[in-house]
DNA sequence: TAGTGGTCTAGACCACAAA
DNA sequence: TTGTGGTCTAGACCACTAT
């Protein structure tokens, strides 16, 4: 069975089940097979199958219930943006057509309050880009985003266009750690309103976002204002 | 040395780690004791150590490094209430005066549209529970949720006052497994503004949250509408 | 090159769910 | 009682960081 070949860590394993779910595969049942069963399957340890499990729970596809199996839950509703882990919008929705449009691109040098939030040195030179950003040519954020030049020493608008993410992580090398988020409520600038098509002053979800190399440095800033009737967000969590 | 008593598993280190954050042991260099020095003072697994690193990660308290050490995050700002994994909002500022304002507590059947959202069947009891909670003498949220009697056999207004988390958990024994939020835009109907002391039609950050337990049975649904001054939220995540 | 976290194997026992 | 996930020990090697 073809599903036995070639897994060698459990971010393949995970990948591997990921697809056979959405495959339907286990739809009869709701379960995955046990830890035993896929430890005979793909020749792993238990060690494996248990860790590609903890991945697809902490991405909330799969809850395991002990002494009974592991659960597929449901299927999150389409129209949806993560809070919590993401590589970004155009990787949050690879069958959606995502549009930036780029308002603003410029090198600029941190005065005092920036450099507090980029925790770099006043004067440091960071990337300042503001975009629309749409899905399905709805427009959903108008985004003003910060990067420190230090770890994206190039940026264009071409690059500024497509995924940001995608360039740092392909064609420089990064590898993201974590992020921070906060989530409040704020109001519509004039410009903001016009390119979201709707009106200055309307209220807007905020969400600022500090991101983070895997080795603890803040590379990137963002202040996304968020159309309040084509945004809407989902968090999946364990309890435990 | 006294950490190094009576460790006997990843949730328990995890907590002795945690205080000796807290405590600020670990401020001059910004990182934990390495591994095998955990192993040493504790006495336990390097499966064991890892997993309550892990804890410790997903809880967004440290972030490993490979090669380099495990770090200390920075502080997380006061005011901000989790998204993502809560158990209550008593729980969540355990420093802090949580009061809940009964508004309503009744025992009622599920119609169509509720017994969907409650995965239950039509008919079946429900209790309906309406607060509003605050903190520190701020009205935080006005809070709508269902609770499956089949699992909360009995409530009363004393018990809703408090943290129905809590007494869930430890009078009722009920485990929780995992809880799916929706956040989007809402507005404040007439009662929800008067007791938030804020106008009708006035914005509202709405989180709608489905609470499972550890079998993965829902339990419980909410519905907050939040103070757009008084609540602000954070998440933090790995980006792996 | 040495130190440190990440992954993996192999094997054991425990806690909980379901029959 | 049996099956299944949760935790743990012991040991090994790999990947990345820092020097």
């Amino acid at each position: 069975m073809e599903w036995e070949i070639g897994v060698a860590s459990k971010h393949e394993l995970a990948r591997k089940l990921r697809q056979r779910i959405n495959q339907g595969e286990f739809s009869e049942t709701g379960k995955l097979p046990t830890e035993d069963q896929l430890i005979e399957q793909y020749q792993v340890s238990r060690y494996c199958v248990r860790g590609a499990i903890a991945v697809l729970a902490a991405a909330g596809e799969v809850f395991p219930v002990r002494g009974s199996g592991v659960f597929v839950r449901e299927d999150r509703v389409g129209n949806y943006m993560p809070i919590g882990s993401s590589n970004g919008i155009v990787a949050d929705f690879p069958d959606r057509k995502v549009s930036s449009f780029v308002q603003e691109l410029a090198l600029i040098r941190a005065d005092k309050q920036l450099a507090k939030r980029m925790r770099c040195a006043e004067g440091d030179q960071v990337w300042r880009v503001v975009r629309l950003r749409s899905v399905n040519d709805q427009p959903i954020s108008y985004e003003t985003a910060w990067y420190l030049k230090e770890y994206v020493p190039y940026l264009n608008e071409e690059i500024a266009r497509g995924s940001l993410y995608a360039y740092m992580r392909d064609d420089l090398g990064l590898t993201f750690g974590f992020d921070d988020k906060v989530i409040h409520m704020g109001w519509l600038t004039a410009e903001a309103a016009r390119l979201l098509e709707l009106n200055e002053g309307d209220p807007a979800i905020c969400i600022e976002d500090d991101a983070f190399l895997s080795n603890g440095k803040l590379f990137n800033a963002s202040r996304n204002l968020y159309h309040y009737k084509n945004a809407k967000f989902y968090s999946m969590a364990s309890m435990r």
